[in-house]
DNA sequence: ATATAAATTTAGATTTGTCTAAAAATTATA
DNA sequence: TATAATTTTTAGACAAATCTAAATTTATAT
């Protein structure tokens, strides 16, 4: 239906029309897709003469209904692939995402129907991403960053904000992961760094960095 | 490595070395991929110059080894796929090539050494083809046509060699499956069709050409 | 407000894989 | 063996996705 690229695109553009707000410059697309923005303003026009989105020289784009679709299709399949590759296949959480963006373009909704089912319906990816359903809904999780829950209150690790493959690594080395069960001991006035206590056992140190990136409920 | 064209164009030569011998034709290749043999030329002059075949205008080709393990790895991971989408997601075995044409072509190493473990390193795909292994070593099974079975014999469904769509269709509904046991009741003289026994109670009718494409060993 | 800087688009070229039509080589046939 | 038929290759073109360099538009700063 839509080739491995024009699929790219939209997801790209989807996840930075929230970050970057309505009307998602050439520029920030070709940061995003490591590409240049001449090549950024081609693509452009051929997603627009398929009615993905709408586009007015210098004005930036914006997805169509029909463009968003594709792009929660996209990062649907991605994130069903992760849970796949982390639950059954043990790739450790900072491996999945460069296998799942090549899974993601595979075309077959029975596929990706029946590994959803092999997998009980997954909500969240491993990284606590939500993953939309066949028809794009999100169930959008209120979670909070750890660095403004107060101390003595206990949460679950949820998520992630930051996804790069390093951080994921740290966060691995100090056996922190997803479902964790912690507890906030004490906050550093100094540097806003954190005491926390994992699994009512083990204490560990973390840095206001860390802290900032890591989603709990 | 390489791309998802230069793959298929090898799997396909490998596949032909057999059935046409040494030095497999431009046309023969492109009534296969369903191509022109125009743009057949133009391919084997890139994979000639990347040392993956030997070619000689008007002559043919033949793989180097390059040439073959490229086409072996290939093979192995659709087979490996193949297996996950019969076994874990209970795609019918109509089904599962359709899919691995696609699967086959991502890139990891460590995704199908992973897959192949999770699958508990099978041998054989859901239509009873060898998987080669992580060298290309294949673990070539005797098995016979069942047309050639003699009556009274036990044997067990192993494979088939017509890996069409519709004949797969026409097994399933007629109950046969890989790894039935079966047994030759009688054989009619006069047009070679057969009567089966499976798991010693149910008795078919299957004809010569179904015979002839069963493999049982 | 005008000059300068930054962002964006256009023009033209490149790569990969494909095609059609014509030419050349090979094989089959009379 | 000469001619016909078939196979294969070449030549030239095209579509997808990309690039560089130049031109144009928009934003910023004095």
């Amino acid at each position: 239906m839509y080739s491995f690229t024009e699929e790219n695109y939209l997801k790209t553009i989807y996840k930075l029309s929230f970050k970057d707000g309505s009307g998602v410059s050439t520029n920030s697309i070709a940061e995003n897709m490591e590409t240049k923005a001449a090549s950024v303003t081609d693509m452009i026009k051929k997603l627009s003469d398929k009615k993905l989105l709408k586009y007015q020289k210098y004005k930036g784009v914006n997805l169509t209904q029909k463009g968003k679709d594709v792009a929660l299709q996209t990062i649907r399949k991605h994130r069903i692939w992760e849970v796949f590759l982390h639950e059954k296949l043990k790739f450790g959480w900072e491996e999945v995402h460069e296998v799942a963006e090549q899974l993601e373009h595979i075309q077959s909704e029975l596929l990706i129907n029946k590994l959803d089912e092999f997998l009980g319906y997954p909500t969240h990816d491993p990284h606590g991403d939500p993953i939309p359903g066949e028809n794009g809904e999100f169930h959008s999780n209120a979670f909070v960053s750890l660095d403004t829950v107060e101390a003595n209150k206990k949460v679950i690790l949820s998520g992630v904000i930051n996804h790069s493959v390093p951080f994921l690594q740290h966060l691995k080395k100090i056996d922190l992961t997803l479902g964790q069960k912690l507890m906030v001991l004490e906050i550093n006035e100094y540097d806003r760094s954190l005491k926390l206590v994992l699994n009512g056992k083990i204490e560990i140190f973390i840095s206001n960095e860390v802290a900032k990136n890591i989603l709990v409920k």
